[in-house]
DNA sequence: CGGATTTGACCTGCGC
DNA sequence: GCGCAGGTCAAATCCG
């Protein structure tokens, strides 16, 4: 269902850099996505992949604790009751799991990959080297004919590049909100130029200014995401 | 006219 | 130290 690679960017755990291809290749979730915002929640061990298309949904996942809700709103994503989750599952790789009854991750045994037309990813090892402190960053791919996806937040054009080897340009954005330093990068990838890497830097002091229903959705997802 | 975008110049970090 | 590539700045331009 997602194609994607994963790999930790900080020693700071909880600001690891990952890649989601969004929609499926071959479903009807391709709509869902040109409305999308940054989709996950990662800890040092898991990483829990949260449809952007709930952000335009509803805006119950976050509060809801029932497996039950939560089977509720994935089979409506997924057309199954997978909360997806990726769990390290050794030193470099990730594998999926799916929420059990209890709210923890079970990691896939009986193939979820396949049913779910995923695989397993390999993660990049860290440097060792001490490096400066970072904004935490977190970089998604979406299917989509727009560069610049609608995440709820207004962004300033300010720098446009053309990256070696590639053929499309990089554009640079910040957040618009006085005192929020929040950047992000917008490309198109080079060997699929369908796919956009959106790449966002930095936590935003602020709400998404979006119209009044799905800034409550939106809000509540970024509050849990950034 | 004011805000957003464009784009060439400049800055910075990194590898050699 | 040098050159390269990516990131940012800011003046010019665009556009509503």
């Amino acid at each position: 269902m997602f194609s994607q690679s994963l790999f930790e960017d900080e020693a700071d755990m909880s600001s690891q850099l990952g890649f989601f291809t969004f929609p499926p290749n071959n479903n009807n979730m391709g709509s869902a996505i040109t409305t999308s915002l940054p989709f996950g929640i990662c800890n040092h061990k898991t990483l829990t992949i949260i449809p952007p298309s709930f952000a335009a949904h509803n805006n119950s996942l976050i509060e809801s604790t029932s497996l039950r809700q939560k089977e509720d709103l994935t089979t409506s994503i997924f057309g199954g009751p997978h909360l997806l989750s990726l769990q390290k599952s050794s030193a470099n790789t990730w594998a999926w799991g799916e929420v059990n009854e209890s709210n923890n991750i079970k990691r896939s045994r009986d193939n979820i990959d396949d049913h779910l037309g995923v695989s397993a990813i390999k993660m990049k090892k860290m440097k060792s080297s001490t490096r400066k402190v970072r904004e935490p960053r977190f970089c998604f791919k979406t299917l989509s004919d727009v560069d610049v996806l609608d995440d709820g937040y207004k962004w300033r054009k300010y720098g446009q590049k053309v990256v070696k080897n590639t053929q499309h340009p990089r554009s640079y954005y910040r957040c618009t909100q006085d005192n929020c330093r929040v950047k992000k990068r917008v490309e198109r990838l080079a060997e699929d130029p369908r796919m956009v890497i959106t790449t966002y830097e930095g936590r935003h002091v602020h709400s998404p200014s979006l119209d009044e229903d799905d800034s409550q959705a939106s809000s509540q997802l970024n509050n849990l995401l950034w």
